[in-house]
DNA sequence: TCCACGTCCTGGCGGC
DNA sequence: TGCCGCCAGGACGTGG
């Protein structure tokens, strides 16, 4: 499932693969996925060259020669790949866009969950997600004060917080979970009541764990791949996330797996305990 | 204003 | 063996 390490890799293979390529014409195949009709999406794209291709959060921006912006959320299972024009296409191919140079680049995803939204550049973050969305997790963008100010104000449990796209951007339940055990972090602790030290080694953490999952290409849970069809090789550093019933690298207490928010969720009960009085 | 929860969607898997 | 039904989860919309 692509989280932002995920959805980086993918967009500097986009852009290896397509930039400067124009575009002849567009096939949806499953209308429900785009913000406009297919014949408006076809009629505004067709002709033009994808100039650019961006990145905010999970969301991948195509910057198209006419002052258009395709926005674009992989969700689950979204995938591209770049196919030999007249190559049969996969059972879960719901966009093409037709290619110039004879290739076309495929839209596949299993679980219809990805969107793509068609609008004037600049008016991208008029548009719901882009429009609150947090900042990126850099140490440039993500500063302390800023953590600390979210965290005093805030009153819910730590980890459906974290995955609030406007709180920070990119965040998703695999690495979630991973800097809530880096930082020894209950999830279902609640933000105001975490010590300002240990807000500070989380932001260390998030940034650190993004950054090496750039590096690593990405995690592979399922099906995942980039725009090459390379699977990311971070699943292999994966400390806590899917490891339910094996020892705790760090203290070897049995890992636990509960519900929080509706995700499944993986952490140490003796390396992540709940401070105060708080029910599970 | 903040937060919780239902919804979308289909492959995979457990249970019978 | 085959069928049924549940589970997985990111982000948006709705309602408390």
């Amino acid at each position: 499932m692509p989280e932002l390490p995920e959805v980086e890799t993918v967009r500097r293979g986009l852009t290896q693969l397509v930039k400067d390529s124009q575009i002849t014409s567009v096939d949806v195949l499953y209308p429900k996925m785009i913000n406009v009709t297919p014949e408006d999406f076809n009629e505004t794209l067709q002709g033009q060259t994808i100039e650019q291709i961006d990145r905010r959060g999970k969301y991948l921006l195509f910057r198209i020669s006419n002052g258009y912006t395709i926005i674009s959320h992989l969700r689950m299972e979204g995938k591209y790949d770049v196919e030999p024009e007249g190559e049969t296409l996969g059972k879960h191919t719901h966009i093409v866009f037709h290619l110039a140079d004879g290739r076309e680049l495929r839209y596949n995803d299993t679980r219809k969950f990805g969107r793509m939204n068609l609008v004037k550049t600049g008016t991208e973050f008029e548009v719901a997600g882009l429009q609150t969305i947090g900042p990126e997790p850099t140490e440039e963008d993500l500063s302390l004060d800023y953590m600390l100010d979210i965290f005093k104000h805030g009153k819910r449990q730590v980890k459906p917080f974290l995955l609030d796209q406007s709180n920070i951007a990119g965040l998703g339940n695999i690495y979630v979970d991973e800097v809530l055990w880096m930082s020894k972090i209950h999830p279902l602790q609640p933000v105001n009541e975490i010590p300002e030290a240990q807000i500070a080694d989380l932001r260390a953490n998030i940034i650190d764990e993004i950054q090496r999952a750039i590096a690593g290409h990405g995690t592979t849970v399922h099906s995942y791949s980039n725009a090459y069809g390379e699977a990311g090789s971070f699943q292999n550093y994966l400390q806590v996330y899917g490891r339910k019933g094996e020892p705790c690298l760090r203290c070897g207490t049995t890992i636990e797996k509960i519900k929080v928010a509706q995700r499944g969720t993986s952490f140490c009960p003796y390396c992540q305990q709940l401070h105060g009085d708080h029910n599970e």
